[in-house]
DNA sequence: AAATGAAAATCAACTTAGTTGCAAATATCA
DNA sequence: TGATATTTGCAACTAAGTTGATTTTCATTT
């Protein structure tokens, strides 16, 4: 997951005004080969440049919701984010019970996918958790 | 997910002893058709008695770890609860954008999951997502 | 029946991740 | 330039869950 995306443009596209801070967290997320927490691109902002948690709280609340990035409830308590432009398409995601990290992974195919998840880069797949978001049925009746 | 469990019986034969309370949140979870937060789960325990919700979280975690239980990563910053026993094997669940509900779908065979997926139950599926979890090559190597 | 000891439950205080409301700074437009 | 809107920052707060110490329960042993 390099950043092939020229992100001044991303934003523009969208009518975002690329301030400084929300180029960093684009930018921090380009530049991960994996999915970061809230706390980690806030660190790598920091590593830089003076931020409060709240801007980089509220930033990446923008794009979840303007559909830049997807935001990945991976794990208890924490969110996971990733870019969601069009060089990032949706994918299944391999977390280590030892150190946390969340891998992404090819997005193959779905019927592909059992077979390819156990398999590649050497990770020993203890479990697969396939989830569907939406509106329910009885929502989509009331409104 | 009605419950066709021995749930004492289920206890003894992990070794765990069968306390009130311990019975109170298996049944619980039994008597429910969708994957249950702690709170909820706190809140129907005391519809009936007097709980300390340290206690109840101690005996989810504990649940948890020994198999009892599978603890659902679904939603940001609140974790689901649902039965681990034979009769409530792995499957998909779906929630809801709109109640926030976690229904629990069919354990269908994985490739037919795409489609099975997006026809059942009248949900508007706006986004699926297969997750894996293990132990990655880096930490495999270490130990 | 009383004493003992281990497991279970409780309590208060704390932690972590994220949120709210408002003020200050910065950018944009007339 | 001044008026307005947008972004950022700060302090205080919230929700969900955790910790450590204490008390209760309860099955055994005396």
């Amino acid at each position: 997951m390099s950043d092939l995306c020229d992100f001044p443009q991303l934003l523009a596209g969208l009518g975002v005004k690329p301030t400084a801070l929300r180029l960093a967290v684009l930018e921090v997320l380009g530049a991960s080969s994996k999915a970061l927490r809230a706390q980690e691109i806030l660190e790598a902002i920091r590593s830089k440049r003076r931020v409060n948690k709240v801007t980089v709280y509220r930033i990446l609340d923008g794009f979840t919701r303007r559909g830049i990035l997807r935001r990945l409830a991976i794990e208890d308590r924490v969110s996971h984010y990733e870019l969601a432009c069009e060089h990032h398409p949706p994918h299944p995601h391999f977390q280590c019970h030892n150190c946390g990290q969340v891998q992404c992974l090819e997005p193959a195919p779905l019927e592909r996918m059992w077979r390819d998840l156990k398999g590649p880069l050497g990770n020993r797949a203890d479990r697969i958790d396939i989830r569907v978001e939406g509106v329910c049925h009885k929502c989509r009746e009331i409104s």
